[in-house]
DNA sequence: CTGAAAGCGCTTACAG
DNA sequence: CTGAAAGCGCTTACAG
């Protein structure tokens, strides 16, 4: 238990002040080559490294970007989220790679009780903080009143507008996937999305499937929309119902590869054949879209994208010491793959 | 920009000294019960939030944990390693779990250059370490030098043992994939890894596939053992490869999962029906190990157990401010999907 | 170009 | 049961 070498025994050592070291240190102030020099020699010999803390406390910015999660049922858990959700270790790492090239850290934590969620922000003096997926709305009360600079990803809410906000381009990318169900003569084209009324991301995805229906003269039947759990499990369930029910279409966009993926096993299980009896179109890509044979169809979101822009956007504020709010929608790509075909009747 | 309410502030008006209102928020020294309350009362009333980062700056805890990954190949950054491997994810989810409950957090980082690594854990003032992963051996020496609480995983190198550690049975695991192929009447087995002479646990599970094959009085046919990537497309080759050569296996014990499950979308895309003209077994259960048809048999690694035990390691050095080296194993379990199946010849 | 000194917001022996 | 005061390791006007 050495102790620690600290500025002042640096500043001793070269004979200035700890003034004079903290300005080489921050390379502000003109301190002279000399000087600078030699304090420099002596750092490295001792292996300083400044305590951030320290320098927290005195400056008051601790370099620290705090992740949420949402963590909304019960049994919801960091555990359980970043397992299940391949998406948000994505958007953990490719903000990790931004912001630690300024030399920020990301503080990782869940949002569940209100109050917890603030103090946590408080007590550790976070610079800005990047909330991931939607959240009750008091929680966006709350941090709204704690005015540091804020991203939102995935809100469509109006309280968005209050903050920095990263989307994807929902309703287009489902509008993609329809039409390309569309052009492959597909006309039986049913819906599976999440709750459509309590999430708007759903709802948009939703949208956008309409759209490209309407547009192309198909009817929209009521019993082709189905609502599902997002969940593999869910995915499962509603084929095995389909495939009960004798479902009549040809084609199906699902608003969540997780979903397809699914919906697929549950169906080739059952000795369907994909996509010569079933195409089925996906949203996200996710990495197990590509594992499956057929490989999953499906419109590809980029997380890593979202971010990034994400990471830039708190960074901009943080280091212009500004707050400031932009919108920003990242676009969607259809990726074609195994899992839709021609269908020729 | 109102100033943040300190404790010198809650002492004026509560009329005691600062040391008191610090004793009653640590719950420390016998104030008596009317003061406690009245300071309470105050802090509640103000939102007084203390501020970590002084309280460590002063008692010389963080309560950081850091958490890293290893960034070997020079194309590795945090982010393709999160978004490629889900293990990192679910061992970040499970140890910030446990460490949260503890009033801790997680600081993520890579490692990749050597000082910058020592360098942030220094300047970051953190309290213990978790390492996920191995690295190479002069990170460890760079650690041990730093005489922090420290856990590796999944090391098999003499090195761990100054260290706490967490491990799979991993010869154990690839045994029992190896004998349940045995069991279903397979003699012709091959075996697919990852480099054996860099990896020891790449080797382990080789070794383990050995034994169960020796026991069963079955040859190791050298021309059975090949060497891939750990990746998908390492799978993929492989599975493109073997069918060229037309290798008369009828089953593959594969050493991870996302080699397995490239190797089996490979031979479904060609048309080779699995199992019936080939068994494979993986190892590590990952999610989309379940999304496949059919699904892929394989060894379950617990990782969120591993990280969960990591974690309590990491927290008792330092609640008990000692400095121990613990070693464990985590139990590895086969799960029989549809993968594999009866061989008779 | 450099230094003396106050301050960031806590904790912790020590004294009473 | 409570307080005065030093200390943690930095930064930052201000003065010269």
């Amino acid at each position: 238990m050495t102790k620690k070498t600290n500025i002042a025994e640096i500043a001793r050592l070269a004979g200035v002040s700890t003034a004079t070291v903290s300005y080489v240190i921050n390379d502000v102030g003109k301190v002279s080559e000399q000087t600078k020099k030699r304090i420099r020699d002596i750092m490295a010999d001792l292996d300083y490294i400044p305590s951030i803390n320290a320098r927290s406390l005195s400056n008051g910015q601790t370099k620290l970007i705090g992740v949420t999660l949402p963590l909304i049922a019960p049994s919801d858990t960091t555990g359980t989220l970043l397992e299940t959700n391949p998406f948000f270790a994505e958007y953990l790492g490719e903000i990790h790679k931004v912001i630690s090239s300024y030399g920020y850290d990301i503080l990782l934590s869940g949002i569940q009780v209100k109050g917890k969620y603030k103090n946590w922000i408080q007590s550790r003096g976070l610079d800005g903080i990047i909330l991931l997926g939607s959240y009750p709305p008091d929680i966006y009360e709350e941090v709204k009143a704690l005015n540091i600079p804020t991203v939102l990803t995935d809100v469509y809410e109006s309280y968005a507008n209050d903050f920095h906000s990263v989307n994807t381009d929902d309703a287009e990318g489902s509008y993609l996937a329809t039409k390309h169900l569309i052009t492959l003569g597909h006309k039986k084209i049913g819906f599976v999305g999440g709750s459509i009324k309590e999430s708007p991301i759903h709802n948009n995805r939703y949208l956008g499937y309409g759209k490209a229906m309407l547009e192309a003269n198909l009817k929209v039947n009521n019993d082709w929309i189905f609502e599902t759990l997002t969940t593999f499990e869910g995915g499962i369930a509603l084929a095995q119902q389909l495939m009960k029910d004798k479902i009549e279409l040809t084609a199906l966009v699902v608003d969540a590869d997780i979903v397809a993926l699914g919906i697929m096993k549950a169906c080739q299980d059952s000795g369907r054949k994909i996509p010569d009896e079933l195409s089925i179109v996906g949203f996200d890509d996710i990495q197990a879209a590509s594992f499956t044979s057929p490989g999953l169809t499906t419109i590809r979101q980029y997380i890593s994208k979202k971010g990034e822009i994400a990471a830039n956007l708190i960074m901009k504020d943080i280091l212009a010491n500004a707050r400031t709010t932009e919108s920003k929608v990242v676009k969607s790509k259809l990726i074609v793959r195994g899992s839709t075909k021609l269908w020729n009747e």
